[in-house]
DNA sequence: CTACATATATAGCGCTCCCTATGCAATACG
DNA sequence: CGTATTGCATAGGGAGCGCTATATATGTAG
């Protein structure tokens, strides 16, 4: 008995959301068939259907597994930077400025998801509560770093969170179609701005940290392929 | 002799543009068939592909037709409001909150383009084009802005506009996921921060205008059905 | 060992879509 | 007025997709 039905089922399960995530951020959705996602897990359409039911099942699946926002992830994780406005760069380093990495191809898919969500309502629903999650996380780092600079935002905590969240999310999107517009010091002129840094100050040029390539998902096990 | 052939065949290139732009606006370029198209614009698919060839030389003549972007329509018009601070409220209230206008249903369509432009390097040029011109005209009115308002903006003025559309486009897509998290008063400080504007004042409770609707395209005939 | 339950594979139906090949009527032109 | 040309309609091919119904093999339980 090399392995009982409930590992691999959950075995199953795993390989379909790793495979799905991934093929979604790369091609898009509509641009990826169920059997294409099957085959990558090593499994059939069939699976699919008996796991999730439907393609738009294995999306929503897909992000409700999906936990960690770029985002969040990202505040927790630059907080390791020295120098409080080297930490602003490294924040726009991380989400924006890193064509081809984990974050890039997900935030394309968060977008695709963002635009599905306003002719969806489940997908609506579902962004939005992982939407006030991230918010919330975000809006306490934003406002632990104000006070340590001693500024004062332009806004109470939580819309400043979406402040942010919105410069970026604007930010990369002109990013893709013009590269050369926005640059990490524009991004940190923008964002010194809303956190009421004013005049904004000299953007030291020191090199900031990037923050290592977060996994896909956090289901078990880890890809292979 | 009704018509020459010139005519209709002017004729019909308007209608198919227009009907198309208003399609995909409303349900999305792939939940569009080609077939749908030409039946809004009363003609078959057969005029369709006589005229641009494929759906995608179909989707790069709208994008093509479509000069005036909602950002600079808005920015040209936006000047009739009187107080300076009025008007970065107009600035959102016709971007972002006039739901079901025909400015957010252009954004929407905005945003599945640019999308589209990061798996796409055809539309990622048409975009690029056009995005250019929108923002060479915004940042024009932003600094004349600032200069009413002997403020320091964060950015000499081309970074700035592409700063403020960033901002914008990023409250949009929250506004459609969560209504209530982005309002006026948060767009309006925003906005004054990245203007220089510090401390942000009180903004002012006045109603501001309300730009009428734009037409979607400037082909001529307009739209019947 | 046998009978059942479960997880996944297999096959294919029905539909939609993009696109092409061809037909046809109206206009253009000598 | 007759022929050539143009603009578009019509019909259908070919492919891909989501999904279902059924088969199969493997684990499970008595």
């Amino acid at each position: 008995m090399a392995q009982t039905q409930g590992e691999r089922k959950a075995e199953t399960r795993a390989r379909l959301l790793a495979a799905g995530a991934d093929l979604f951020a790369d091609r898009g959705i509509d641009g990826v068939s169920v059997d294409a996602v099957a085959e990558a897990a090593g499994r059939t359409s069939g699976a699919v259907y008996a796991h999730f039911g439907s393609k738009q099942g294995l999306l929503l699946a897909v992000l409700d597994t999906w936990k960690r926002s770029v985002l969040t992830v990202l505040f927790a994780e630059v907080a390791i930077t020295d120098s409080p406005l080297g930490q602003l760069a490294a924040v726009w380093d991380n989400i924006g400025n890193n064509p081809d990495t984990d974050s890039d191809r997900w935030s394309l898919l968060e977008h695709e998801l963002w635009q599905r969500a306003a002719r969806d309502p489940e997908v609506a629903d579902a962004l939005r509560a992982r939407n006030a999650e991230a918010r919330g996380r975000s809006a306490h780092e934003l406002s632990r770093w104000a006070s340590t600079m001693s500024v004062q935002p332009v806004a109470d905590p939580d819309d400043l969170a979406t402040l942010v969240k919105a410069l970026l999310t604007g930010l990369e999107m002109q990013r893709r179609i013009e590269p050369d517009s926005v640059n990490c010091d524009l991004a940190v002129r923008g964002l010194a701005a809303l956190m009421g840094m004013s005049p904004v100050p000299e953007i030291p040029i020191e090199p900031h940290h990037r923050v290592n390539a977060t996994p896909l998902l956090t289901t078990h096990p880890p890809r292979e392929r």
